[in-house]
DNA sequence: GCCCAGGTACGCC
DNA sequence: GGCGTACATGGG
C-alpha cells in the first residue's frame, strides 16, 4: 500500500468515471479497483475536510518503487491541475461552471495500444457495453493477473496475440463489426513493432510505443491510417493514451455542449475544433474532459 | 418496432 | 474534398 498526503485537484469518481478509461469499478465504500501494469490495484481517496480540497491517497497493492515507476505518471500527479483549472476558469463562465461539475478531474497516462483498441470499441457504443466487451476481451485473450480480493484478474491481451485471431475466434466478445478493424489494426501495429529494428534508411518507422514521443500531428497520422481509427479515436487515444493534452475529441457529448452551450452549429466540427484551439489552446483536452462530465451530469 | 450510444468506412458526386 | 448511409450489438 502507498500512501500519499495532500493531495490536491483529485477526485476518484471525476477521474475513473469519466470516459477516459473502461477498466476501473467503483466498490461499495467509493473507492475504485481496476487494472493497469499487469496488475490489479484498489485506488481511494479520502478529503481531510470538505471544500478543502486535498486529501490522501491510497494505492493499494503496489510499492513504493512500483508508484514511482508507475503510478504517479499514470495518475499525473505532478501536473497543477489547480493552476490548469484557473487558466480554464477565466476563459468563458461554461467552462468555469463545467470544471465546478468535474473539478477533481485529471487526464490519466493509459498504455497506448490498450487505448488503442479501447476506443475502436467505443465508437458508436454505449460506455457500459464498452466496460463489457473489453472485460470480455481481456478474460477470454489477456494473460492472467492474478486474484486480488477475491476476484481474478486479467491483464490486457497484447497485439501478436490479437492479430493471429479470426472473426470467428473473436465471435463470444460480441464486439459486432468492430471485431474486423480490430483483427487488422492488431495486424498493422505488430507488424509495424516487429519492423521496427534500427535500419541505415532515412525513413524513420512509426510504431505505436514511438507515437508518444512524436509530435502530435505525426501521431494523428498514424493512427488514423489504421483501421477503425477516425478522427475522434485518434484524438482520444492521443489524450488517453499520450498525455497530448491539445488534443480536442469531439463526440455526440462534447457537440451537444459545442451546440447547446455554445451555440455553435451543431454539425460544424471544424468551427468546434478551432473554438477549442483558439480557446482552450494546449489545454483543449482537459478542457474537452470538463465539458464532457459536465453535460453528462446536467443529462443525468 | 424505434432510437441511441465517446464514429468510421465506403461509395458517390 | 464534402456529403449519405450501412454497420453489430444491447438497453431503454
Amino acid at each position: 500500500m502507498v500512501v500519499r498526503e495532500k493531495v490536491k485537484d483529485f477526485n476518484v469518481d471525476h477521474i475513473f468515471d469519466c470516459g477516459q478509461c473502461f477498466r476501473w469499478n467503483r466498490e461499495q465504500d467509493g473507492s475504485y479497483t481496476g487494472i493497469a501494469f499487469g496488475k490489479p490495484v484498489n485506488i481511494s481517496f479520502e478529503t481531510y475536510m470538505e471544500e478543502q480540497g486535498e486529501g490522501r491517497l491510497c494505492i493499494d497493492n503496489i510499492d513504493e518503487a512500483e508508484f514511482e515507476e508507475h503510478w504517479c505518471g499514470y495518475l499525473d500527479l505532478n501536473r497543477d491541475y489547480g493552476e490548469i483549472k484557473r487558466i480554464l476558469a477565466e476563459k468563458d463562465p461554461i467552462m468555469a461552471e463545467a470544471i465546478k461539475s468535474g473539478q477533481g478531474i485529471r487526464i490519466l497516462r493509459q498504455d497506448p495500444w490498450e487505448t488503442l483498441i479501447s476506443f475502436i470499441i467505443s465508437q458508436n457504443n454505449n460506455i457500459p457495453r464498452i466496460k463489457k466487451c473489453i472485460e470480455s476481451l481481456c478474460e477470454l485473450f489477456g494473460e492472467s493477473a492474478g486474484s486480488f480480493r477475491g476476484r481474478n484478474y486479467f491483464a490486457f491481451p497484447k497485439a501478436p496475440v490479437l492479430a493471429r485471431l479470426t472473426e470467428e475466434q473473436l465471435a463470444p466478445v460480441r464486439l459486432g463489426y468492430r471485431a474486423k478493424y480490430i483483427i487488422e489494426t492488431a495486424k498493422k501495429v505488430a507488424a509495424d513493432h516487429a519492423g521496427a529494428e534500427p535500419t541505415d534508411t532515412e525513413e524513420i518507422l512509426q510504431t505505436l510505443e514511438q507515437l508518444p514521443l512524436a509530435d502530435t500531428a505525426k501521431g494523428y497520422a498514424y493512427l488514423t491510417s489504421l483501421c477503425g481509427v477516425g478522427p475522434k479515436v485518434a484524438n482520444c487515444i492521443l489524450l488517453f493514451g499520450m498525455a497530448k493534452h491539445e488534443s480536442f475529441p469531439i463526440d455526440v457529448w462534447v457537440r451537444r455542449v459545442m451546440h447547446r452551450l455554445y451555440g455553435i452549429d451543431e454539425k460544424d466540427m471544424k468551427h468546434m475544433a478551432d473554438y477549442a484551439a483558439d480557446h482552450f489552446g494546449s489545454y483543449g483536452g482537459i478542457a474537452q474532459q470538463y465539458l464532457f462530465y459536465h453535460i453528462r451530469q446536467l443529462e443525468k
